[in-house]
DNA sequence: TTTTATTGATTGACAAGTCAATAAATATAT
DNA sequence: ATATATTTATTGACTTGTCAATCAATAAAA
């Protein structure tokens, strides 16, 4: 049975099952048993590839951030002004991909987990950070010294949006949240003392 | 040793154990063990009073949201105008009391344990009401119909802020925390039309 | 035959919840 | 007032279950 290689495919089903698994329970209580079940395997293989729980939910994270950043890349390439990358930014955060109940969940517990766990608490700060970094390139031409604050407060809000999209009373929906992230973006950009017209696309 | 009448004055040391022991440990996983222990009492003890964790841990949540509530209260008294109204149920969310880790930490947790438990989760719902309802409310007159959608924003934002504030490289500060939503408020207010100041205060 | 893949069985820790027993305060009966 | 019954407070010991992690054993590919 050993099919040579295994590793990787392993692992990346181990990744999805955590999301997975997380997404329909709702909580970090997940056991590495249930994990790996839904992954095909048994518990002590999931153990072999990943060493520790704490380990596979860091790569389950881990891949979340790294299909968010690309999507935000790409949506980068395609925007041709300031306003646009930022509208890219936006819009990527809230991607279909992004957007889904067990991503969000995973997303809400993994900021639970970095509340205790160093290694977790590290990979959110390089999200915040790259994040932050993002919008306020994005709007410093327009805000100018205003750029960070204002980048702050879209980057907060998109937290709460999420928030409120898996606890809220009504089921938010994708289109929702984008349009009052954007409605956000607008007011920020409208709010530039309109002396302060440097833009340069 | 009995003293007679115990029973508020344990439930009350349960409670505050446990918002302490959750701001300690960072998690959901304090156990009733631990909990008993700060309060000064058995684990049997915890269990013949609340019966179990998980309404151990609602009434930990539902205290933290009657003193919320109660300074909220307090905060729209005082306030002489729509305008310190909204100001006084943001800068109540930011007060001593909310900001304090171990409450943040309590609600993150919670917002977690809402995913997967109904009592929590309407708990939950109740206070999300109540604030989108206050805010509405203050916004109105000024801006009309979209009054909701600004309180929405003004709601999630204080979440996402709270998010940060707990999660953040650098430890926001409460100060820092009011302004950046009241300037998100101050926003909010000069974007209404100027033909629609109906303002009646 | 060495490396890689894989698992069933097991271990050790720990946690939630139960229970029977103890002790003191209070109520009741004589 | 004294004895007795009842209620309230309290805990240590125990049950039951779960879970992460380990390990020895098996199987196949190289």
């Amino acid at each position: 049975m050993p099919k040579l290689g295994a590793e990787p495919v392993r692992r990346a089903a181990l990744v999805d099952a955590t999301i997975a698994e997380i997404g329909e329970t709702g909580n970090l209580q997940v056991t590495v048993t249930q994990i790996a079940r839904r992954a095909g395997m048994s518990s002590a293989l999931a153990h072999h590839y990943f060493g520790s729980k704490t380990q596979i939910m860091i790569a389950a994270m881990r891949h979340i951030l790294t299909v968010y950043s690309a999507e935000v890349r790409g949506a980068l390439i395609m925007a041709s002004s300031d306003k646009e990358r930022a509208q890219a930014i936006i819009r990527s955060s809230f991607s279909q991909t992004s957007f889904r109940h067990e991503v969000i969940s995973a997303w809400l517990n993994f900021y639970v987990m970095a509340l205790f766990d160093p290694d977790a608490k590290r990979l959110l700060t390089v999200y915040q950070k790259r994040i932050r970094r993002n919008l306020t390139h994005a709007l410093k031409a327009r805000l100018g010294h205003d750029a960070s604050q204002a980048a702050d407060r879209i980057a907060a809000l998109i937290d709460g949006i999420y928030l409120r999209s898996v606890l809220g009373q009504d089921p938010m929906n994708r289109s929702t949240a984008v349009q009052e992230a954007l409605a956000q973006l607008e007011m920020e950009w409208q709010s530039a003392p309109s002396n302060n017209h440097q833009g340069h696309t």
